[in-house]
DNA sequence: AAAGATAGCGAGCGGTCACTTTCTAAGTTA
DNA sequence: TAACTTAGAAAGTGACCGCTCGCTATCTTT
């Protein structure tokens, strides 16, 4: 007689991965599409293909999933931003802008900002948040000098300006999915660019 | 004897625009203090002191008050922009940018922008938010045309400088409550100033 | 293989949600 | 003043909320 169901025999710390990665990953799926009000414990479960219980095996509250995707956050746009570094060169700003912009419209970004704004309002989450923000500030900054030769000083500098670049293009970003303005947002592109460049003028010289 | 109450004496207009405003003062409030998922009906009728009966008789929804809160907000934001708008002036820039920023920091734009991000997974509200957000956008080119002096084709460039600045703020203000970095701030301020002041030498010239 | 620990399920808990219903108070019209 | 309409309070309604608990399944240790 064959065996009904081949067993994978993972070990419990495989088991726990797997469940918790499950999770979080739906976790910020949810907050991606339904918001952060509509991310209920059970919206993520059932997402997730999990029981309430499992859920709540591994975390204690409803915050501490939504903690442990915004570190997952935290970690995937820092990867994502190293990957795409090589492509930063200082005679291809528009390639950096454009790519900032990227950033801000996946949907990775859209669970982060339904966190930092929930954040404000809710003292739980703000420390996990700024923990990521500021970690995600420093690599910038060091990613910025690596790559586009410049000095730490320097770097700090222009990395100043990615992040308001970057600030200006989230907030976009709501807008955009609310009402678009493809004119606006393609002046945008040019007049950040515009910005880069001369910064880094100033910067170098 | 005399009279235990001394009855106000109220037309059915004045009380129904007493407690529709009184509600809306209070969805506002709860949208900045406690953000949008704990802004419930219960504790906007709480903090308006009204039944929850009263709210239902004049807003068929909870998303109907969120919406007449939203219509509210554009209508102060117009008010306190145009009440600002004659300290514009060219040869004070930095005037103009720290006004930006500040507007971007009330409690009134906190409120804003709760609803504007709750507005991305919402299809109800996403069609107030366009119409409240596109007259914001038509109002403020009028008003930087008039208060400094451009003709409509120019002003309405600056207007993007404008709007980007301002997007950018608004960003900022979510990441300053979680992790504030005054340095970097300051940084911001100088900068985007300049970056308005450059603008508008191109255009002007 | 026995005993213990960890993972996962699903029913069920009290509480809160948006909203309804019922009834009284206040203003309007005749 | 009587008949009618509108405003508001208060007590519901079922649905859903985050979370607990008792239990079985799977993995680990002995």
């Amino acid at each position: 007689m064959p065996a009904p169901t081949p067993r994978p025999r993972r070990t419990q710390a495989e088991r726990r991965e797997a469940t918790t990665g499950k999770l979080v990953d739906a976790t910020i799926a949810c907050l991606a599409e339904r918001g952060y009000a509509n991310t209920s414990v059970a919206a993520i479960c059932g997402r997730a293909g999990v029981s309430q219980g499992a859920l709540f095996r591994h975390f204690a509250t409803r915050a501490d999933v939504i903690v442990a995707a915004a570190d997952e956050i935290t970690r995937r746009h820092l990867a994502q931003f190293t990957a795409a570094a090589p492509s930063l060169r200082a005679d291809a700003l528009e390639r950096i802008v454009v790519l900032v912009r990227a950033l801000t419209r996946t949907d990775t970004h859209a669970a982060w900002r339904e966190i930092m704004v929930a954040a404000r309002t809710d003292p739980d989450l703000r420390d996990a948040a700024a923990e990521g923000l500021q970690s995600f500030e420093r690599r910038l900054i060091d990613t910025a000098a690596q790559f586009l030769g410049l000095d730490p000083r320097t770097a700090e500098r222009v990395a100043v300006v990615l992040l308001s670049v970057m600030h200006m293009f989230d907030s976009e970003a709501v807008t955009v999915t609310v009402y678009a303005n493809e004119r606006l947002e393609r002046e945008r592109v040019r007049w950040a660019t515009q910005m880069l460049a001369r910064e880094l003028a100033v910067l170098v010289h």
